[in-house]
DNA sequence: TATTGTTATACTCTATAACTATA
DNA sequence: TATAGTTATAGAGTATAACAATA
């Protein structure tokens, strides 16, 4: 029995998922990056802006506009190690915090909408499956 | 209860599977488009670049040197239409087909080293559910 | 005038490589 | 000398607009 490839599956409904997302941050003020790391920060205890960058498989260049915007949003704080003061410690605020919520759950809400095509128990199974597939190591 | 984003879910593993594939295309001197054209030609009847363009989701000026190479490789052949000589006919060749389903094989037997992680039943709910949401209309 | 395929241009993302300040 | 964060530069990928041939 012949089936599709999961990447080509998997692609059209990334896209759609995506398209889905942009107008909610947008009406949020927060960049697709900016979601990502408010909630790295508000699910894990993460230091330093490397082991963010690692976190969320990014370049440590790549998250610093990010950060800067949030912080200016006042949704993050960044405050110099005492113990190494080369070192950046960040802190997700209150406000940020509140902020990650809201666009979360209307992320979800949209993305139930979705998941409610499908039988009740496939449902639950492919939402299994992902969290296991997606978690699996890199290579 | 609460759950991860799905599109943060599948982020990694749409990763996890390009970063697989890469090596089989690589290997077989094919890019990625240069899958996904022939993917398309192989299923689907498509008669002009247009047409493609439009059934993969890319933009039209995007396949053209994708189409080019596969030429070149003999994969692929372009003829005028001679009812509209200013479209071009498009035919995936004996070679080319080969070429696809060699190619789709590899990928797939990487893809179920991925699958196997998963119970039966999941795994089965989890492609039928795949199957489902990716062949929804954009909306 | 509109459409097919093509080419040219500009823009966004990302990766890489310098640079600074600390260690 | 090495590391955390930053900035600068270059490259890939993509979208958009202009173009030639045909309708």
């Amino acid at each position: 029995m012949t089936r599709r490839d999961l990447a080509a599956m998997i692609a059209p409904l990334q896209r759609a998922l995506i398209a889905a997302e942009m107008p909610v941050l947008r009406a949020h003020g927060l960049s697709m990056w900016g979601y990502v790391v408010l909630s790295a920060l508000d699910s894990e205890p993460i230091r330093t802006q490397a082991a963010l960058a690692e976190f969320i498989g990014a370049d440590k260049s790549r998250i610093i506009g990010v950060l800067d915007e949030l912080e200016d949003q006042g949704f993050l704080q960044r405050t110099r190690d005492p113990a190494d003061r080369r070192a950046r410690l960040l802190a997700i605020t209150d406000e940020g915090r509140r902020k990650r919520n809201a666009v979360q759950a209307e992320i979800q809400r949209n993305e139930d909408r979705l998941l409610g095509r499908l039988p009740l128990d496939d449902r639950s199974a492919f939402l299994r499956a992902l969290a296991t597939l997606s978690a699996l190591p890199p290579q």
